[in-house]
RNA sequence: GCGCCUGUAGCUCAGCUGGAUAGAGCAACGGACUUCUAAUCCGUAGGCCACAGGUUCGAAUCCUGUCAGGCGUACCA
């Protein structure tokens, strides 16, 4: 509709230029908006006040050469007015808006979707957790968000791959395997004193319990060998010993199969990265794809890349390191890419892995990261400028951290000592539902204040039921008329044309409030993806229900007159249908019943 | 010190690619169920948009500075 409005505008501009009304055909950026406040029209533009220094006229003056070139041949423009400093706002007539509810019919599921994005191929990389551990709330928001930026972009038209970045190599594997180990000859009767660098959750020993299981005795007795618990070294000391060189591989050493530290590492490695997966599943978020950090040091793309970024000069070699060139591109200094003792940095692979990325043709790559994070961005933007791409093909999204609290009290919580609530004890206190509405309700820029206890109310307190509610209430309508009658079943309502020529029986205020909001829900998806930002359904979602509650108590939709109920109960299936969709877009189920 | 995010109603936050009279939920107060689901609605009250300058026809929104809070600032990940 607010296309419709803007040719509407366009068209009158260039007719009040062939009229000699305007001097200059020229139209500067310009918006049509909905006005905030209803007095001011259905839309309103700007144009004649941002066209003033053009024309080298009074805003008004433009305003009116340009009402007075209006042609309008669909009908659907009921007045305009110049207004204020020079605004043009339209009034629609109300039969311009009822096609809309035909379109939702027919577009359904689709609806609200554009061809904004052009197929362009665009990577949402999220959560990203290592695998040393379960995940927990702050991964919780992290997966809400990248799913559901995921979810808008592919309905605006991108080609969207979601992917999950596993960080298996390294140093942190090293020390998960350590844990484990430690913790087996602890099992095995040992009096060790456990690392503070080491992960000193439950679940390690749990996992060390597990091994000894599954893998019977002879880690068992490795376990009860004099000084077994020695060999629990960290990466350095391992790589150092074998003196490894740049060329080589870190993680070769480290893994080696015969080191019983190794061993757990892969073990716990993989029974935690499962746990990850089954916890995502849980929470309704899916990935196109999960890509190994070690693969890119299997397939040489990290040692390709370094020496990629050496021919061009923007990786050198001082104090027995390698540095990368990140000043020039806006850091705050270089970073080291290989370190004195030939370890690679967590920088290193993460160049590779962007360099991949866009290898895999990607147009547009998009990170999620917790904010915590935000050093890094300098970094990766460095190397990915570097590489010859523009800075506009690579977004970071950072989310901010999430406060979690419990009837206003906030739950201590602490990685360190291993007591955090996981992200599956949130959605198995709260449900899926309710905790990504939850993630998703506030902006990413701002902190979040996740409670509990509130996620768990059935009232009005908790905004995933004031919406959820809507989809169920108009379920329970539709299936009522059904059984009255009125409707033969719940699939005549795709039969648009059933219903159109009693359209004009909506005349309600509530009723063409609820139609203009229906409508308006493209340009709030197209918002979401231009600005990557999901919370906006959210605010959308929260308007919608507000005005079908409102609706829904001052009028009845299924009454004596059967011609006025086919109408209305058009109106509500449509509402349905787009709390549907965007409900989903957030991840979010639309029961039929509560 | 430097960098990123934030500062809007008592609380939690929308609004920020500049627009006309500042928005919602919660909390407070007063109302509405012989009714298609009261998990709802209607009404009242509540504001120097942190502060100070600047840009312009117009600033909560953009720029500069100040103050406050969070996070970051490794040859860690």
């Amino acid at each position: 509709m607010k296309n419709a409005v803007r040719n509407i505008i366009l068209n009158a501009f260039a007719q009040a230029c062939k009229n000699g009304l305007l001097k200059d055909s020229q139209i500067p950026e310009m918006e049509i908006e909905v006005p905030r406040h209803k007095s001011h029209g259905d839309f309103s533009t700007n144009v004649a006040m941002v066209s003033a220094s053009i024309q080298k006229m009074a805003p008004r003056k433009i305003a009116e050469a340009i009402v007075a070139s209006i042609h309008d041949p669909d009908g659907i423009v009921e007045k305009t007015e110049i207004a204020g400093p020079g605004f043009i706002n339209i009034v629609l007539k109300k039969s311009a808006w009822y096609p809309i509810l035909s379109i939702i019919h027919k577009e359904d599921k689709a609806f609200g979707s554009s061809e904004m994005g052009q197929g362009r191929k665009v990577q949402v990389e999220f959560v990203s957790a290592n695998p040393t551990g379960p995940l927990h709330i702050g991964h919780g928001r992290g997966a809400a968000v990248g799913d559901a930026v995921g979810n808008i972009l592919a309905f605006a038209g991108f080609d969207v791959s979601k992917e999950y970045y596993i960080n298996d190599s390294g140093r942190q594997i090293r020390t998960l395997g350590r844990s484990v180990w430690l913790r087996l000859c602890e099992a095995a009767g040992k009096n060790i004193s456990f690392p503070d660098d080491c992960y000193q959750g439950d679940y390690i020993c749990d996992i060390a319990r597990e091994l000894i299981g599954s893998e019977g005795n002879s880690l068992l007795k490795k376990a009860t060998e004099p000084d077994a618990e020695k060999i629990a070294l960290p990466l350095e000391s391992v790589t150092e010993e074998n003196d490894s060189s740049v060329d080589e591989q870190q993680k070769a050493d480290a893994l080696a199969s015969d080191d019983p530290v190794a061993l757990c590492a892969k073990y716990a490695a993989d029974k935690i990265l499962q746990g990850i997966k089954d916890d995502l599943s849980n929470f309704g978020v899916t990935f196109d794809r999960w890509f190994s950090e070690q693969s890119l040091y299997d397939s040489g793309m990290v040692q390709d890349s370094i020496k990629e970024y050496k021919n061009k000069g923007v990786i050198y070699e001082k104090d027995g390191a390698l540095w990368f060139k990140t000043q020039m591109y806006g850091d705050e200094k270089d970073r080291v890419v290989v370190r004195q003792n030939g370890l690679t940095t967590y920088f290193a692979s993460d160049i590779a892995y962007h360099m991949e990325k866009f290898n895999r043709g990607f147009d547009r790559v998009i990170d999620v990261w917790g904010a915590d994070h935000h050093g890094y961005i300098n970094r990766i933007n460095a190397s990915i400028e570097a590489s010859g791409r523009s800075r506009e093909q690579f977004d970071v999204i950072l989310v901010q951290l999430v406060n979690l609290l419990r009837a206003g009290e906030q739950v201590a919580m602490s990685t360190r000592s291993g007591e955090f609530v996981t992200l599956k004890d949130i959605v198995d206190e709260v449900g899926r539902d309710a905790a990504r509405f939850i993630f998703l309700s506030r902006s990413y820029d701002s902190g979040l204040d996740f409670d509990l206890e509130v996620a768990k109310q059935q009232t009005s307190e908790n905004p995933v039921y004031y919406v959820q509610y809507v989809h169920a209430r108009i379920s329970g309508m539709v299936a009522r008329a059904c059984e009255q009658g009125i409707l033969s079943d719940i699939n005549a309502l795709d039969n648009t044309s059933l219903f159109e020529e009693f359209l004009h029986l909506l005349v309600e205020p509530e009723e063409i409030n609820l139609i203009k909001l229906l409508s308006s829900f493209s340009d709030v998806v197209e918002k979401g993806a231009l600005t990557l930002h999901p919370h906006v359904l959210f605010t959308y979602l929260m308007s919608l229900a507000s005005e079908f509650h409102a609706y829904y108590n001052k009028h009845k939709v299924i009454t004596d007159n059967m011609e006025l109920s086919l109408a209305r109960l058009f109106l509500v299936s449509s509402v349905k249908k787009v709390i549907r969709n965007a409900l989903g877009l957030l991840g979010v189920s639309a029961p039929e019943r509560m």
